[in-house]
DNA sequence: AGAGTTAGGAACCGAATGGTACAAAACACA
DNA sequence: TGTGTTTTGTACCATTCGGTTCCTAACTCT
């Protein structure tokens, strides 16, 4: 019916997140975002409405990719008890930070801190924390904690990897990263 | 032998941090940087340098003023012993968080995670960062921890505090500030 | 092939950015 | 009361900001 698109718009958006992600919202003007996005000025107002519904769309991208798969990773028993699922989880983060690769902490983190994005954005990202919450919650209580005990314990978790993805971003977590591991066995009842 | 400043170069660079700490560094923009510190551009490039080494001046203040505060408080046998310090400075940001007057935040964590003002800004802020550990390290290893075991539990609780202020600039932890406290007597070893 | 529709790209927009130049104003000292 | 020195405020600077306009190119459908 008329002159289809020379860029893929999903692909666009995720260069977008991955832009977002590492310089926050500001930071990241148009020009840069359009460097990384591959496309023209025109194409941009054309297929999105302004920068900042870019950038929600690319909260809500990550809240379906990589907020989803977290979630899913702590719900899933085939990767152990819930204990275990969250060390592993922890253990993926260190391992990030120890490989230096990192330097870019978690996008939800980062945009919390950066306010930026207007009330939608703040209420988009509220809901993330609280599916991340929710995720740490339903995996202690797989492991048979009681309810509001779990809730306490997922909320000293959740707060704990808020810590270590800052200190990852600020490349300060070599060794920092197995310390805070052990601490967290520490909340989950691991005394030894 | 001149004329004099009409204003109080000091408090304006407190003022100046306030604003950098409530907004981060971009989003402060230089007039409203001057609006805030209540000068004209004239004065301010009489005064100071540029936009960078005020914010870099900030960062100083603020290690000078609340991290000195914090480590002193941390090493103060005064105020009970190293858990108890600790706790009751956790205490003290949860009461902020609850009170719904924070929204600020801690600038170090924020600043962290801003990632601006470059390499100067970048080593200072980790320079920080290592007096706060080592603020926790002094606290647990006044209370007869090995030096070691200290160490890691430090960065443990490290970790859960900038959690716990981010948590708190995100208008999120009016609940969790508590339930995260809990959570960090489990890593003090006070197990009930 | 022709008509209709949409994407792409460049020129352009006013506003705001961080920073400079310079003249007037206010003081200290002789 | 000058004279010298420094602050202050204003006007100005080029550049960049996010965003709009509009014409042309590219495609689908009849």
């Amino acid at each position: 019916m008329a002159r289809p698109r020379e860029f893929d718009a999903d692909e666009a958006l995720e260069k977008a997140m991955d832009l977002f992600w590492d310089v926050g919202y500001d930071e990241a003007s148009l020009s840069e975002l359009l460097g990384a996005m591959a496309i023209t000025k025109g194409s941009f107002y054309k297929a999105f409405q302004d920068k900042q519904s870019v950038y929600l769309a690319a909260l809500d991208r990550y809240n379906d990719q990589v907020i989803s798969n977290t979630v899913a990773f702590l719900g899933d028993p085939a990767e152990g008890t819930g204990r275990e699922r969250i060390l592993a989880l922890f253990g993926r983060v260190a391992d990030l930070a120890q490989k230096e690769g990192d330097r870019l902490g978690c996008f939800l983190c980062n945009a919390l801190v950066d306010k930026a994005g207007g009330p939608e954005a703040e209420a988009k990202l509220q809901a993330m924390t609280r599916r991340l919450e929710n995720g740490f919650h339903r995996a202690l209580q797989d492991d048979g904690l009681e309810v509001t005990e779990a809730r306490g314990t997922a909320r000293g978790i959740l707060t704990a990897y808020f810590g270590l993805r800052v200190l990852g971003r600020a490349g300060l977590s070599d060794d920092m990263a197995t310390d805070c591991i052990r601490q967290v066995e520490k909340m989950l009842g691991r005394v030894h």
